[in-house]
DNA sequence: ATTACTTAAATCGCTTGCGATATAAAAAAG
DNA sequence: CTTTTTTATATCGCAAGCGATTTAAGTAAT
């Protein structure tokens, strides 16, 4: 019966949306403390290892269109988090540069990662669902392999 | 330097949420021809397999809110896919049921899972980014068994 | 130089996702 | 039999996320 794949597959991709949101969920209380988003919380990872990027790059880096990145900046830089100018060599371009409050940020993010590593080892999360995602990985791959 | 881990970590939970947007988007274009789009999609597998569930087992079984989820199954009942009603036993409870639409496209989702395997072939969706994926499971697995 | 094409951002309209809160029914406590 | 607590849905406001379209600057073609 081919509807069998219809129950099959939801082990299969279902894993990898409810994971992300989940990952997401674990994010915000740290992300919350420094008042930002997780999607901001990417951005400000990359323009910290590489300030005065233009808007393309970002999004390209995240894969976003721009109509998600422009109005997330938009934000970003009402909070006063990053600043943003059109490229003097090339108009089109819009560049994104933190502001010191954004490169201040760094210094308070920088212990988000291991506390993130503990909360999971508490949360909704555990241990077993990602097993369980790895082996749907493992399927798909199997699968995109043959 | 503990901001080496800022950028680390983004290659454990960045690529989950990737992927989670790539899968969707790969899906998108069949989905399109049942005009649903992939939450929906989501609520229809469970209702294919079990009928008439309450819309917090729905809920639960996609980890997602009731206020998530009510909008959701109001804009399906309103394309005419799905009834909402009261149950009896408890009033409290709104039970959900797929109409005869709801019922057809269950058939014309029938060949989505294969189809959609040799898009993801194709696509921009590569079992490269599947196998780092997989990795970055690894690491996290391995962090959180520690 | 003018026209056509491409690229970079932005805008619009819609769905999803969630925190906070509200409402009402059912269950538990007194 | 009231009062309190819990449970099931729903509502509100806001931030993503995306398809379709627009605007303006740069590039290529004639």
């Amino acid at each position: 019966m081919a509807y069998e794949q219809l129950k099959l597959e939801n082990q299969l991709c279902f894993p990898v949306y409810a994971a992300s949101r989940l990952i997401t969920r674990e994010y915000q209380p740290f992300l919350d403390r420094l008042g930002i988003t997780y999607p901001q919380y990417l951005v400000l990872m990359i323009l910290w290892e590489e300030d005065g990027m233009p808007v393309n790059d970002i999004a390209k880096k995240l894969i976003l269109n721009t109509n998600t990145i422009t109005p997330l900046l938009k934000r970003m830089e009402h909070q006063g988090i990053v600043k943003r100018k059109r490229s003097g060599e090339d108009e089109r371009k819009v560049i994104v540069q933190l502001t010191a409050k954004g490169r201040e940020l760094q210094e308070e993010a920088r212990m988000i990662p291991e506390k993130l590593a503990s909360r999971l080892l508490e949360g909704d999360l555990k241990v077993d669902d990602l097993i369980r995602l790895k082996e749907s990985l493992d399927s798909m791959i199997r699968l995109l392999s043959r």
